[in-house]
DNA sequence: CTCCTGACTCAGC
DNA sequence: GGCTGAGCCAGGA
């Protein structure tokens, strides 16, 4: 999809943000109750080489103006890595319990059944 | 400017 | 089957 951040994406300052908002876009699109991976975020921006740098973006996520659910951005395995990165490390899993998504010591139950793959939801 | 670290993932042992 | 190493990009010290 494109961005609509086209005109705002000048290489004014620096493009390097661009990927920022790309995975804040994604992950902003994540449906209530669903939670994807950072390597699939990564693969959907062509970076899936470096998950890290998605869940490294993540990081920056509450600098952002725009409020993004990192809270349903998990590992590979389910695991709420970046529960520690929120307010509390326990609003993440407090945030997917509320999501109706069963979470049991820091990692998603049945997380196949909640997987939202932004390569396959919006390439659709 | 160089070195290290990081909310990941895969491959190898 | 669990641990380690390497690869990825970017920012901070």
């Amino acid at each position: 999809m494109a961005k609509a951040t086209s005109s705002a994406e000048q290489k004014t300052k620096k493009e390097s943000f661009t990927f920022f908002e790309d995975v804040y876009e994604v992950v902003r699109q994540i449906p209530k109750g669903r939670v994807t991976s950072y390597g699939a975020i990564a693969k959907f921006l062509g970076t899936k080489l470096s998950a890290r740098m998605v869940g490294w973006a993540m990081s920056a996520a509450p600098q952002q103006t725009k409020k993004v659910p990192a809270h349903r951005v998990v590992n590979r395995n389910g695991m709420l890595t970046g529960k520690h990165h929120f307010a509390t490390p326990t609003s993440m899993e407090e945030l997917l319990l509320k999501e109706k998504i069963k979470v049991k010591d820091e990692t998603i139950i049945e997380l196949e059944k909640y997987f939202w793959d932004p390569s396959m939801e919006l390439s659709l």
